[in-house]
DNA sequence: AATTGACATGTAACGGGTTTCAAGGTCCCC
DNA sequence: GGGGACCTTGAAACCCGTTACATGTCAATT
C-alpha cells in the first residue's frame, strides 16, 4: 500500500502523504470526538485529566500536530506578523529584527520578514504578498510611505507600526527616536566642544525620511557662528571613506564630523588613516547608532546609542497588543543619548 | 447594521468585520459561481476573457484578497519556508537571509525567520512552533542539531537544508563551503608568505560546528615547520581585540594571525593599534568572510571571500524545488576562494 | 428523593477556499 | 441537420480545525 503510494505519485508535496493525519485520526485512536481532542490542544479547562493525557499520548503516537491552516481559518489568526524593511544588511537593522523576532517569538507569534530597498511600488508588492501570505499585522520603516499602502491597511484594518522615527503630531502610530531633536543634540554637543565648521556625511535623503529629518535638526535653528557642509553618500563604510576624502580635499576648515551613522564614522577612521591623519587629534569624528563595536575603536567612538533593541521589544509588544485587544498601536518616544568616549577633542 | 457592530464588539480582531469579504461575495456581485471566480484567481485558463475582466473588476471593488489560510487549508501549501539561525547580529548571516528572502519573495514565497541563539532544545522548540504557525519547509545552520529536531523533520516529510556547511561524505542536503579545506588553504597561503608561528583567533568551538570545522582543516595535517596556537573568544569586534591582547602578551614568536571571522580580524587591527604596533608590519592578519568593509579598513584585510549571497540563493531554489518536484534537496559546494590584499606580508 | 448545577463530552455547523465532475453552449465538419 | 469536440461555467464535496449548543453524569443541596 504505502509503496505502491511512492510509485505512482511524486509531482509535488501534495500528494505525498505525510505522517500525522487530522484530527479526526486522534478522536478515533482515543475514542473521543474532535471536539474533546480539540479541547485538550487548546487547553482548554472542560476536560478531566485522565482523558487529557490519553489524547495527548495519542498525539505523541501518531504524531499529529493541528494543522495551522485550518486552525488559522476558523480563528481568523494566523499569529503571523511582517516586517517590511528597507534592508537587512545593517547591523541596527539586525538588532532590531531580532529583539522584534525575540519578543514576538516568546508569545507564540512568528515574524515574516520582507526586504523592500526603498522603492514604494516595491513595498507595496511586498505587502500584497504577505497579507496574501497570512500576515496580520506589519512593521514599516519610516513614515514615508505609499499613499495606496497606506489606505490599503487601513481598509482593511490591519494593525501596522512605523518605527524608527517618531512624530508627536501625526496620528500615524510611530515607535522610535526624535530623530531631528537628536541630531540637533549631536550639533550642540559639538559646539560646546568648539567645534564651528561641520562636515556632516548622511546617506540618501531621497528615499530615506528618518535621513531628512536628522538633517532638518540640524538646518531648522543651529547656533549663529556655526558652519555646516552635508555629503550625501551610500550607508556604508565604503560610503563614508570616500565621503570623508571628499572633505578632506573640499572642506579645510573642517574640525568635526558628524555622521548619520557609525559605519558612515567607520569609514571617515579609514579615510583619515589612509591621509595620514588622526582622529581626534585633525578630525573629531562623531557617529549615529552606537553599534556594538563603536566601543572597540580606536579611538573609541562617541556617538548617539540607539536603543534598536529596546525598540523593536516595544514595537512586537504594541502589536501584539494591538492584535489582541483591537485598541490602535500607541505611540513611543524611545529616548536615546549621546554616549561620549574618544573620538570628539576639545577644541580652543 | 454596520454601525451597531462596531458599538457592541470590540474584544479582539476576530470580532471586527474586516473589508473585503469572501469568494462568496465576489461571486455574488458577479453573478458567477465561486468556482469560477477561483479560477480567475489561480490564472486558470478555462475562463473567457470577458468574465475575468468582470471578476477582477469585482476584487477590486470589494478590495477582495482570497484567505490565505483557506487556501493553504485546500491546497496542503503555505507557501512559506521557515530559517533557523544562531543569530542575524552578524552580517554574514544577515546577507544570506537577504539572499534567501529575495529568491524565495522573487517565487511568491514568503520566509519566516527565528532567531534560535544555539541551544538544541531552543532550536527544537523554535521549529515545532514555525511548523504550528505553517513553515513547510526548514533552513538550518550548520550539520549539528539535536536527534528529536531531524527525526520530526524527517518523519513529517518537511523538506530541509544544512547551510554553510558542505559534506561529500553525508546523506544529508548540505549547502556550503568546504569549511576544513577552506582554512587548510589559508595555513598554506601563509605558510607561503613565510608565516610558521600562526595565531588563530575563532568563536566558541562547543556550539558552532562549522568553527570545529575550520580549527579541524588547519590541525588535520599542517605543514612540518608550522606551529599554532588556538585563541577561542566570541565572534565580535571586542573579541577579537580581547584575544588580540592576549596574542601579544603571551605568543611572541607569533607574525600572523588568522581569524575564522572578518570581525575577529577587525578586533585584532584595533587591538594592534591600541599596542601601537602596525599591520602588517609587526603581524599579518588574515579573515574570513570578506564582509564588504574588508576592503575598506587600513589596511584593506586579506581574508577568504564566502559567498553568503550565492549560497543563500541557492538554498532557496533548493528548498522550492524540493517543495515543488518532492524531490529531496540536493547538495551545493559553495566554492570560496583567498582574496589577497594588504593585510599579509612576506616574510624571510 | 427530587432539584439544581457544575462539569465532561459529543454533535454538527461553520469558515473560505480548490477541484472534480457534470452540464450547457458554441462551433465545426461532414 | 446531426454528431462530436471543445470550451466555459456551476454544483457540491472536501480540507481540518473551532465552538455553540445539546446531552449525559454525578454530587451537592434542600
Amino acid at each position: 500500500m504505502s509503496e505502491i503510494r511512492q510509485e505512482i505519485s511524486f509531482e509535488g508535496l501534495k500528494n505525498v502523504k505525510k505522517a500525522g493525519g487530522s484530527i479526526r485520526d486522534v478522536a478515533q485512536a482515543t475514542g473521543f470526538s474532535i471536539a474533546t481532542v480539540s479541547r485538550v490542544m487548546n487547553g482548554n479547562v472542560h476536560v478531566t485529566e485522565a482523558t487529557r493525557k490519553r489524547v495527548l499520548e495519542a498525539c505523541e503516537a501518531l504524531d499529529y500536530v493541528p494543522n495551522p491552516a485550518a486552525r488559522a481559518l476558523t480563528t481568523t489568526r494566523s499569529k503571523t506578523v511582517a516586517a517590511i524593511i528597507p534592508t537587512i544588511e545593517h547591523s541596527v537593522f539586525a538588532k532590531f529584527i531580532s529583539a522584534i523576532e525575540g519578543t514576538l517569538g516568546a508569545h507564540g507569534y512568528a515574524l515574516v520578514l520582507a526586504v523592500a530597498g526603498s522603492g514604494e511600488e516595491e513595498e507595496l508588492a511586498a505587502a500584497k504578498k504577505l497579507l496574501g501570505l497570512g500576515a496580520e499585522a506589519f512593521i514599516l520603516s519610516g513614515m514615508a510611505h505609499s499613499a495606496p499602502l497606506l489606505e490599503m491597511l487601513n481598509r482593511r484594518r490591519v494593525p501596522h507600526v512605523f518605527t524608527s522615527v517618531w512624530n508627536a503630531e501625526s496620528e500615524v502610530p510611530t515607535i522610535g527616536y526624535d530623530n531631528a531633536g537628536l541630531s540637533t543634540s549631536a550639533v550642540r554637543y559639538l559646539y560646546q566642544m568648539g567645534h564651528h565648521d561641520i562636515a556632516v556625511i548622511h546617506g540618501q535623503l531621497a528615499d530615506n525620511d528618518r535621513t531628512r529629518m536628522r538633517k532638518q535638526g540640524i538646518v531648522a535653528d543651529p547656533p549663529a557662528e556655526m558652519a555646516f557642509r552635508f555629503f550625501e553618500t551610500e550607508i556604508s563604510v565604503a560610503g563614508g571613506k570616500r565621503a570623508m576624502n571628499e572633505v578632506i580635499v573640499h572642506y579645510p576648515a573642517c574640525t568635526a564630523v558628524l555622521c548619520f551613522s557609525d559605519v558612515l564614522a567607520m569609514g571617515t577612521y579609514f579615510s583619515i588613516a589612509e591621509a595620514g591623519l588622526s582622529v581626534p587629534k585633525d578630525y573629531s569624528v562623531m557617529g549615529f547608532d552606537n553599534i556594538d563595536w563603536a566601543s572597540e575603536t580606536v579611538p573609541a567612538l562617541t556617538t548617539i546609542d540607539l536603543p534598536a533593541a529596546q525598540m523593536g521589544q516595544a514595537t512586537a509588544a504594541e502589536i501584539m497588543n494591538a492584535l489582541e485587544t483591537g485598541e490602535p498601536c500607541q505611540r513611543h518616544l524611545i529616548a536615546a543619548d549621546i554616549v561620549e568616549r574618544a573620538s570628539v577633542r576639545r577644541r580652543g
